[in-house]
RNA sequence: GCCCGGGUAGCUCAGUCGGCAGAGCAGCUCACUCGUAAUGAGCAGGUCAGGGGUUCGAGUCCCCUCUCGGGCUCCA
């Protein structure tokens, strides 16, 4: 029997009564807690077997919980280091943090080996072996001498003692979790020779591992720096159960089958001809199609919102850039530049010296501010081959750019509508969950701190008029201007950055931009950029990736496709088409050369909202058959005018909220008004 | 740009030890004229990414280049 009992308070509330110097492994059996990986005392994690502190609620952090999700996936990185340093005896290795959905370890092979795919079994074999052994996790406090002698041949974790040691700032969070703090490093050791730097805390056992994959390999710069040691990395993830490990491995196949790299390809949107150079994509005709339905809904609703359409060309002289800062700046991001008659010329990466130049096309009264300029600008930029991908990453795009000039004064109710807009666009294609970044001056960084700090100010007053949820970006501000950059989640939770809003301190004085006001007095005028879609080309990709190609029908390249059962009815499947064309719907006739059941499947595969079968009995009724696309049964003998009205109303763009000056309380307003998300199922 | 892994018919892929370049789908032709996710038969389709090398002989082995994918770095 223990000498005295204390009652140890719990952060839900209640409390336990347990031995004094009871451990948290006590707790959780104490309570019937079998997946507990951790405890949570005063905001930090400690492992299981340390006393739990006598002072201050505590709490067991359960493997499915993210924190625990975390410990899992650290204390498996650990065994992934484990089995790795007996594989290849001399392996020097780096860091090895739990991430999102996983974890990953960086390794740097004797010899400058490099992993190939199949070493993921070897390695994971062994890791299994280790799993099976149960080995203990143990912790050990060192002092920076001892712990740069126990890991005297391992370079990666001499650096990092000794980079902590140096003080305050040579360290990096990543690291931090490595486990130096102060003047102390802590370890832990799991079976008879491995020992890792690490801040902890672990699972008791290796024993409570098991439900993990490797999933990759990679290469990695060590700390970050390309300038420094390419590192081997493999990449795992970890969960919790079996289930849950099962559950994440179909979410990535989830993403595989979304692609819109596949889609594109199946559903002959776009490709990427070689003959073209790489990043450079070419819209096919359904692919073409979708752009112009993104593309005329920007340009109405931009209209209806008090923009003007201009239109600038591709390429301009480099002295242009030259004024605008980009070559100055940016140069490396630039396509190199070309001469013409001995003037050398450039791309445009950006629309906004264009635009400038058309508000400097003459004089500006403050009668004609906010001046609201908006193209579907193409930008072309030299982004390196290794970041190159599909329609997201590419070397020439488009734009839904626009520039808005506009008194000081101007500034806050300007900044607060733009956002309404923004989010009320986005929401009619039916995406509806956004988080915002509020980017601050950065380092390198041109223009008055006193400008900076007003940008930021009234940046921060838009995203509180709105209610949106954000956080603050520090020091990830343009070096021209602080932005709002806005990401959304799309159908599977993942996060996309679309939309930007940035406050441009710059070009106006590089411009010398100026407008006479009210005092018949020369004034500056302040400069947004903004970009809704981010890139149409992007966009299109996030959309895709989104609906898992079954676009909502107003942006179906096919609206309806309708088959009659054989050559005697193609006649009255012409005028079916022919009634949903006078409709604005975009119909199309396939006729019977293959069996019904195959032109289903092949409209099915094509993603077609609405299927429209056609035969003997819809001639003599004039009527339909209607295959909906998700719907839960074709229907017969519906009334041609009925099924064109469902079809047409369905083909209607969604309607948009005009922007509110006023948002409701709680700033939900911008939301609650766009119309629900169309699922894309065609219910009509 | 860097590391790793790929590139064989429009697509997805097979191709053993270096010994005649294949399949399914798609395409075309013919037959079938069909009531809600694949009718049948036939035909055609290849500079095996490109170039160089080794070899009696290269899709296969070696080198270079291009390109794609996964990462890293970058992303005005």
């Amino acid at each position: 029997m223990h000498p005295h009992e204390v009652d140890l308070a719990l952060t839900d509330g209640s409390s336990v009564r347990l031995p004094a110097g009871a451990t948290g492994e006590e707790l959780a059996a104490a309570l019937g807690v079998d997946d507990a990986v951790a405890v949570r005392s005063g905001g930090t994690l400690v492992d299981l077997q340390v006393p739990l502190p006598e002072t201050g609620p505590v709490e067991l952090v359960r493997a499915g919980e993210p924190d625990g999700r975390s410990v899992l996936r650290h204390s498996t990185a650990h065994v992934l280091a484990q089995a790795v340093l007996d594989l290849w005896p001399g392996a020097s290795f780096a860091i090895g943090p739990p991430i999102e959905d996983g974890f990953y370890y960086d390794f740097l092979l004797p010899g400058g080996a490099h992993f190939r795919e199949e070493d993921l079994s070897r390695i994971e074999a062994r890791m299994r072996e280790i799993v099976g052994e149960a080995q203990p996790f143990e912790r050990a406090e060192l002092s920076i001498e001892e712990g740069l002698e126990l890991f005297e041949a391992q370079p990666f974790k001499r650096e990092i003692i000794e980079g902590v040691a140096a003080g305050p700032g040579a360290s990096d969070a990543a690291l931090e979790a490595e486990g130096v703090e102060g003047q102390r490093v802590s370890v832990y050791r799991n079976g008879p020779g491995f020992v890792d730097l690490c801040r902890g805390p672990h699972v008791p056992s290796t024993a409570r591992l098991g439900s993990f994959r490797l999933l990759r390999t990679a290469g990695a710069y060590w700390r970050g720096d390309e300038r420094r040691d390419q590192l081997q990395r493999i990449y795992g993830t970890a969960w919790e159960s079996e289930e849950a490990l099962a559950a994440h491995l179909e979410r990535l196949a989830e993403a595989e089958r979304r692609d819109h790299r596949r889609i594109g390809r199946e559903l002959d949107l776009f490709s990427f001809p070689p003959e073209l150079g790489p990043g450079l994509p070419v819209y096919h005709p359904k692919g073409a199609r979708i752009r112009y339905e993104m593309e005329e809904f920007a340009r109405r609703h931009h209209l209806e919102a008090g923009y003007e359409l201009v239109a600038t060309p591709h390429a301009a002289r480099s002295s242009l850039f030259e004024t605008s800062g980009h070559l100055g700046w940016y140069a490396e991001s630039m396509f190199p530049g070309m001469e013409v008659e001995g003037v050398s010329y450039h791309l445009k990466p950006m629309n906004c010296p264009m635009h400038v130049l058309v508000y400097r096309s003459r004089a500006r009264s403050y009668r004609e501010l906010p001046l609201r300029l908006f193209e579907l600008g193409t930008v072309y930029r030299f982004e390196r081959s290794g970041v190159l991908h599909g329609l997201t990453r590419v070397r020439g795009f488009t734009q839904d750019d626009a520039h808005i000039f506009c008194a000081p004064g101007q500034l806050g109710a300007e900044l607060a509508a733009l956002l309404g807009f923004v989010l009320a666009m986005l929401g009619a294609f039916g995406l509806g969950e956004f988080e915002a970044e509020l980017a601050t001056r950065p380092e390198k960084s041109v223009g008055d701190p006193v400008d900076w700090a007003a940008a930021e100010a009234a940046l921060r007053h838009a995203l509180d008029v709105t209610g949106l949820p954000y956080r603050i970006a520090a020091g990830e501000g343009a070096f021209y201007a602080p932005k709002i950059d806005l990401h959304l989640r799309d159908a599977i939770g993942r996060r996309w950055q679309v939309s930007t809003l940035q406050v441009d301190l710059q070009l106006p004085q590089l411009f010398d931009l100026d407008f006479t006001g009210e005092d018949n007095g020369r004034h500056r005028p302040y400069m947004i950029h903004r970009a809704l879609f981010g890139s149409v080309d992007r966009f299109l990709a996030i959309l895709l990736e989104h609906y898992e190609g079954a676009l909502p029908c107003w942006l179906s390249p096919v609206q309806a496709a309708v088959l009659p059962v054989g050559a005697a009815h193609e006649a009255y499947a012409t005028d079916v088409a022919a009634t949903l064309a006078a409709r604005g719907v975009r119909a199309e006739v396939r006729a019977a050369s293959e069996s019904l059941g195959a032109r289903i499947r092949d409209a099915k595969l094509a993603k077609i909202p609405w299927i429209l079968v056609v035969g003997a009995e819809d001639v003599a009724g004039g009527s339909v058959g209607v295959n909906a696309r998700g719907g839960a049964r074709p229907e017969r003998g519906v009334a041609l005018s009925e099924a064109a009205d469902r079809i047409a109303a369905d083909a209607t763009p969604p309607p948009l909220l005009p922007p509110q000056p006023a948002p409701g309380p709680a700033g939900r307003a911008p939301r609650t008004g766009v119309p629900a998300p169309r699922a894309g199922d065609g219910a009509g």
